[in-house]
DNA sequence: AATGAATGAGTGTTCATTCAT
DNA sequence: GATGAATGAACACTCATTCAT
């Protein structure tokens, strides 16, 4: 047999990012992809079993390498504000510096493309994310309301500010990341 | 006199918005729109130029009634904390009553269709709320941050958690409206 | 709109006989029939739901056709022995001069592309020979065995010695027709 | 020493009888045939030219196996209809004890994939059964026609029937089986 | 104004086959 | 002998859009 190219499945991968980022992932097809992967579109189909599947496993490769950078050296024992800051600043480098994937993840995140069961695969990954707002609701340190309000109003305005930061619109840096940081501390704590 | 006009008009938006949801943007095609207005498909671009065309004037149509809804008897001299409270209660109110709306609203607000054009004209109807918040700067009831900070915080939680509602994931209710009121305004208050 | 050309339909039949002939179902691709048809292949998709649908719609004229040609002038009342040798001439008349239906026929009869429904109504169109069997098989005309047996062998031996014929192996003249027709009739007969 | 040869070469037969009898030919693509023989796709080309041959070897290997059981213990002295009645009953025999190389048979009959040349080697197979009707006609025993008729009338409504058989349309059991036999008897009896 | 007919360009996917190992 | 990787060519079908009426 011929030898596995290793980095056809990332030139696959990258041309797929690229194009959904630019064209929307309506008006990528899977020939745009070959091309831009200069590979033949049949080729994809070793790699992948269809563009669901391709996109699906996408998807969730970008949300690993994510997870794997927010969590990277975390301690269980910090103390709470310090984690909550932490993981936030994590959060947005790790958007700051992966443009491609953070625009990826969010336009892909509502797509019915998206399989349930990828969707629940990536929400495990941030599982630590979870126990640390029950965690701190049990200490009193958070309000107590449903642990997904503290979810979403620790990242989804950041998240927010980000696309208009990459659309132009806004500007994200460390003095308003500060001022972010410390709105969503707001919202969150008791 | 053409009063059938504004009846082909409407169908033709209601079978957009219905098929946009049920199947999302890149299934709705032309001909299923038609198929669903019970109109040729022809005939959908006596009223629009082209599928771009009927997606922007849609998005626009709904944004202004939601406009509309939301600074019905809008009073400037409401003091700021009210006003905040009630804008936001109509926002939410809208997004229930309009559960169509919103969504399409969501889904393609992201989307490369949008015309540059579309957004700025949806942003504008929404200038009331930027003004309010200017003012309540200038107060120094609100934090002295970025306006747009202030406008995401106030509405994007919210319009997450009614995402998940709408999604089955949580439940939006009377009870946890009144906390999230409470954590926007934790959060933008200076 | 524009003016339906009546005879783009026919020209899609008759390109599809004839490359289902000379290829085979299997090698018949809806582009070659459009290319022999000089239509787009979009077009036939005006015409035809699928090409499921094209070459049902197709089979199932040709048996009407055939039914029509050899039910003609059917009269109820000659002796049985003449209508038998009537109707098989009759089939074999058209047979032999539309080629290209029989061979048609033939091939798709037994073909998973045909719907049942189809085979059903199209055994329906040969309802008169069922009858004539069975008023036959009262009279103690024929063998008193099951229909089916008797249609066989008054219709498929000279089926596929016409196949022979076309293939060049064998020769179907006035001659051995009457030959053909008395070993049918032996064989049915009492 | 190629121990595994025939091994392969069988269960690949088996995949393709098993898919073409399922699927239909058109449906029964190389790959699939692969993976149900549990071989690569490009292993079948170690034992097989290309589809075509694939499907002529298969064709001619099922014949062959079917002659030798028809011809099995044949005698050339046995009397006339006592050999046409035997010869009969195990053509029979065979059909309904392999219904996948009855219907593969049936199918790939009329295919123009079908080589020329296998269809004459095939028909070689059946020699004895022309030598048979030869010589009766010679006695004076058969119809004088054609043989390629009396070949026809002998085996054709049988097939047919079977074909009914399998398609649940009839039944062939021991009683009509005689039937049949007596009517293609008297079909091609002088 | 309204629409059936028509189409070129494109879709995702499968195909039989070849090649290097 | 055996096979995974790779591909150009083809598939059935849908698309947004135009045109003649």
């Amino acid at each position: 047999m011929r030898h596995k190219d290793e980095h056809k499945n990332e030139s696959i991968f990258n041309a797929a990012i690229q194009l959904i980022n630019e064209l929307g992932l309506a008006e990528t097809s899977m020939s745009k992809i070959a091309k831009k992967a200069n590979v033949s579109a049949s080729t994809i189909y070793v790699y992948f079993e269809n563009k669901e599947d391709l996109i699906n496993k996408l998807y969730l490769s970008i949300k690993k390498q994510m997870s794997l950078e927010i969590f990277h050296n975390f301690d269980d024992s910090t103390p709470l504000q310090t984690a909550f800051e932490t993981i936030l600043r994590k959060f947005v480098d790790f958007i700051l510096n992966n443009k491609d994937y953070f625009l990826f993840i969010e336009q892909f995140g509502n797509s019915p493309l998206l399989h349930k069961l990828s969707r629940k695969e990536a929400t495990e990954l941030f599982e630590p994310i979870y126990s640390l707002f029950e965690k701190g609701k049990k200490q009193g340190v958070f309000k107590q309301v449903d642990t997904n309000l503290l979810v979403i109003f620790t990242f989804n305005p950041v998240m927010q500010f980000a696309k208009e930061h990459f659309n132009g619109k806004s500007e994200l840096n460390q003095d308003n990341l500060k001022e972010i940081i410390q709105m969503s501390w707001d919202a969150v704590k008791a």
